[in-house]
RNA sequence: GGCCCUAUCGUCUAGCGGUUAGGACACCAGGUUUUCAUCCUGGCAACCGGGGUUCGACUCCCCGUAGGGUCACCA
C-alpha cells in the first residue's frame, strides 16, 4: 500500500518548490491508487506563521491537490488534528519513545547550553577539527543548575552508545556507517563517526524535526517519502533511528532543486512567491501542474502537454532527475497560453469572471464572451485581460487618439501619410449601410480599400487607431464586428472631430 | 573547511557504447490581406576540462573544474 505525505512546516508561505514537492508525492499515491496525505509540520513554535496553515492549504486547493488524509481534507469536511505534530506532540508520544531510548542507554539529558554548544562549536572550528558533539563533552561542560525541571533540557541521542549497541548485536555495519537507498540516487552511506550526537527532543519538549519526523512516518505507515534534496544529508540520521526501534524504513525519495533563472536559488525575483500570487495573476493550475511536473520529471517521450489523469497514469519515480532545474517564467507563460487557448469561451469566461476592467462589470454576458473570442489567442495569463480589452468597454480619449495620428508606431503609417480625415469619413460612409457581421464588413473594407488605390497597411491602423487608440489590438473586422455598428461608427466620427480640433 | 549531490543548446529536456546528438520554450527570418498574438515553415544554438577502459565514448571509470546542498534546541 502506497502511502505518501506532504509535510510542510507553517513558517512561511507555500511556495513553488514545496508545490512541486506536494505534486510529486500526490502523483505518486494516486497512480498506485495509495494515499496522499497531508501532515502540518509545527514543531518550531517560534517562528510559526499562522496565516501559514492557510494558506498552504488554500494554495493545494486551489492547484487541486486533495489529500486523502490530513489536519484538512476538502472543503465543508472537518479538520483532523491528528496530523498536526504540536497536537500530537499533546499525547506524549514522542516523549514517549526519546524515553524508551534513555532507558536502553542510547540517548542522554543534555546539560549543555546552547551557548555552551557555540563555545565548543568555536573552539573545534580553531583547530580545524570538524564539530561533532558527543556525550564525553557532557563532563567537561559542568554546568551548574544540572537538576532543573523536567523538560528544560534537550535530548540527544547517544551515537558512541548507539555504535556500541550495534556492535554487541553484531550488526554487520550499523556500528560504524548507516546505510540506505535513494530511489532515484541509489545508494548511500553515512560515517557514524561524522554524525553527532542530534538533538531529538529540544528543552521546551518538542521534538526536532529529525525525531518527530521518523515517528510519525513509522506510525502513519508511510511508505514513500518525497521530499527535496536538502533533506539528503539527514537521512543518515532517519535511517539510523528506524534502525534502532526495529521499524521497517520507508523509501526515500529525493526530489532535485528548483532554481531560477540565475542559477541561484529561488527566490521572489526569479519567481518563487506564494503560489496563491500565480492564481491572482491568471495561471491556470492546471497549466501551473503541467508545467512544474515537468520540472525534474518526463517520461522519456517528446511530450510536454500531459493533462491531470495522464501525469497521474505515467509518473513514474525512476524516471525522476537527479540534477536541479531552472524554473524559467517563460516556459510557464507560454504554456499557460497553451492552456488558455485550449478552453472553450464558455469555460475561458467563468475563469476569467475575476479578471475584467471595472467598466466592463455593465456589459452583458454575451458582449464580453465575444470579446473574450478575440483576445483569447493572445492572453499569456488572464490579468492581462484588462488592459487587452479596454477599448471594447471604453471609448479612447480624443488626445490619445490625435497623438497616434501625429506619432505614429506603424510602420507603413510612417512611411505614408494617407489623408487621414478623407480615409476616415469614407470608412464611415462605407460602413453605414453594412450589416456590421464579419463577412459584410470585410467585404466593404476591401472595396474601400480598391476605392481608395491603398494598401490594408495603411488604412487599417487608420481605422485601429479611431477604433481603439492603440496599434495593437485584435483583428480588425472582429473588432469591428463586437464594438457594433453604433460604438463604431461614433468613434469613426469622434476621431474625424478629434482630428478637426487637432488642426 | 568536512561530508554529500549535480554537470547535453540561454532554459526544460531526450539519449542509457556506434545517432547528421532529437523535441519544446526563448530568440531570429519568412508566410498567413494591417499591428500584436495565434498558426505554419525555416534558422541560430549543447555534450565543462583532462586522463583512462574500449575497435568505438555524450554515454562507463578516475582526477580536476564549476555549481549546489548540509554541517541548528529550522524544517
Amino acid at each position: 500500500m502506497v502511502r505518501t505525505r506532504f509535510a510542510p512546516s507553517p513558517t512561511g508561505l507555500l511556495h513553488i518548490g514545496g508545490v512541486r514537492t506536494a505534486l510529486f508525492n500526490y502523483l505518486f499515491a494516486k497512480q498506485n491508487q495509495g494515499s496522499f496525505i497531508l501532515r502540518l509540520e509545527d514543531t518550531d513554535r517560534e517562528r510559526f506563521v499562522a496565516e501559514g496553515v492557510d494558506q498552504i492549504v488554500a494554495g493545494l486547493d486551489w492547484v487541486g491537490l486533495r489529500p486523502d488524509e490530513g489536519f484538512w481534507i476538502t472543503e465543508g469536511k472537518p479538520h483532523s488534528i491528528d496530523y498536526i505534530q504540536s497536537e500530537r506532540h499533546k499525547s506524549g508520544i514522542y516523549q514517549k519513545y526519546a524515553d524508551q531510548l534513555i532507558e536502553k542507554g542510547l540517548a542522554y539529558r543534555s546539560y549543555i547550553s546552547a551557548d555552551g554548544y557555540e563555545k565548543y562549536k568555536d573552539r573545534s572550528i580553531k583547530k580545524g577539527v570538524p564539530f561533532i558533539y558527543r556525550k564525553t563533552y557532557e563532563a567537561e561542560y559542568h554546568h551548574k543548575p544540572r537538576q532543573t525541571l523536567y523538560g528544560d533540557w534537550p535530548i540527544r541521542l547517544d551515537i558512541e552508545a548507539v555504535k556500541g549497541y550495534f556492535s554487541e548485536k553484531k550488526h554487520p555495519f550499523l556500528h560504524e556507517r548507516v546505510d540506505w537507498d535513494d530511489e532515484v540516487r541509489g545508494a548511500f552511506s553515512d560515517d557514524l563517526s561524522l554524525m553527532e550526537d542530534f538533538i531529538i527532543i529540544k528543552s521546551d519538549g518538542f521534538p526536532t524535526y529529525n525525531f518527530a519526523n521518523v515517528i510519525d512516518d513509522h506510525f502513519m505507515k508511510i511508505s514513500h517519502i518525497i521530499r527535496g534534496d536538502e533533506f539528503i544529508s539527514s537521512t543518515g540520521k532517519h535511517a539510523l533511528l528506524y534502525e534502532i526501534f526495529g521499524w521497517q524504513s520507508p523509501k526515500f525519495v529525493h526530489l532535485p532543486v528548483i532554481n531560477g533563472l540565475d542559477g541561484k536559488k529561488l527566490s521572489k525575483r526569479t519567481g518563487d512567491t506564494d503560489v496563491l500570487d500565480y492564481k491572482e495573476k491568471g495561471y491556470l493550475p492546471e497549466a501551473l501542474v503541467n508545467f512544474l511536473a515537468l520540472l525534474g520529471w518526463n517520461d522519456g517521450t517528446e511530450q510536454e502537454i500531459f493533462k491531470h489523469d495522464e501525469l497521474v497514469q505515467k509518473f513514474k519515480l525512476d524516471q525522476i532527475n537527479t540534477s536541479p532545474a531552472v524554473f524559467d517564467p517563460k516556459r510557464l507563460d507560454w504554456m499557460n497560453g497553451y492552456y488558455i487557448r485550449s478552453l472553450s469561451v464558455e469555460e475561458l469566461y467563468k475563469r476569467a469572471a475575476d479578471f475584467w476592467t471595472a467598466k466592463a462589470e455593465t456589459a452583458t454576458d454575451s458582449y464580453k464572451k465575444r470579446v473574450l473570442s478575440l483576445v483569447q489567442e493572445r492572453l499569456k495569463f488572464l490579468a492581462e485581460l484588462a488592459t487587452l480589452t479596454i477599448f471594447f468597454f471604453e471609448a479612447p480619449s480624443a488626445a490619445t487618439v490625435r497623438n497616434f495620428y501625429k506619432n505614429p508606431v506603424d510602420k507603413q503609417l510612417i512611411k505614408n501619410t494617407p489623408d487621414l480625415r478623407h480615409f476616415l469619413s469614407a470608412t464611415v460612409e462605407q460602413l453605414k449601410d453594412s450589416d456590421f457581421s464579419h463577412a459584410d464588413i470585410q467585404n466593404r473594407l476591401n472595396k474601400l480599400l480598391k476605392k481608395l488605390g491603398t494598401k490594408p497597411a495603411i488604412l487599417f491602423p487608420v481605422i485601429r487607431i479611431a477604433l481603439t487608440g492603440s496599434s495593437v489590438s485584435p483583428e480588425i473586422f472582429g473588432t469591428i464586428e463586437v464594438l457594433g455598428r453604433n460604438e463604431s461608427l461614433k468613434r469613426l466620427d469622434a476621431a474625424l472631430t478629434a482630428l478637426n480640433q487637432g488642426a
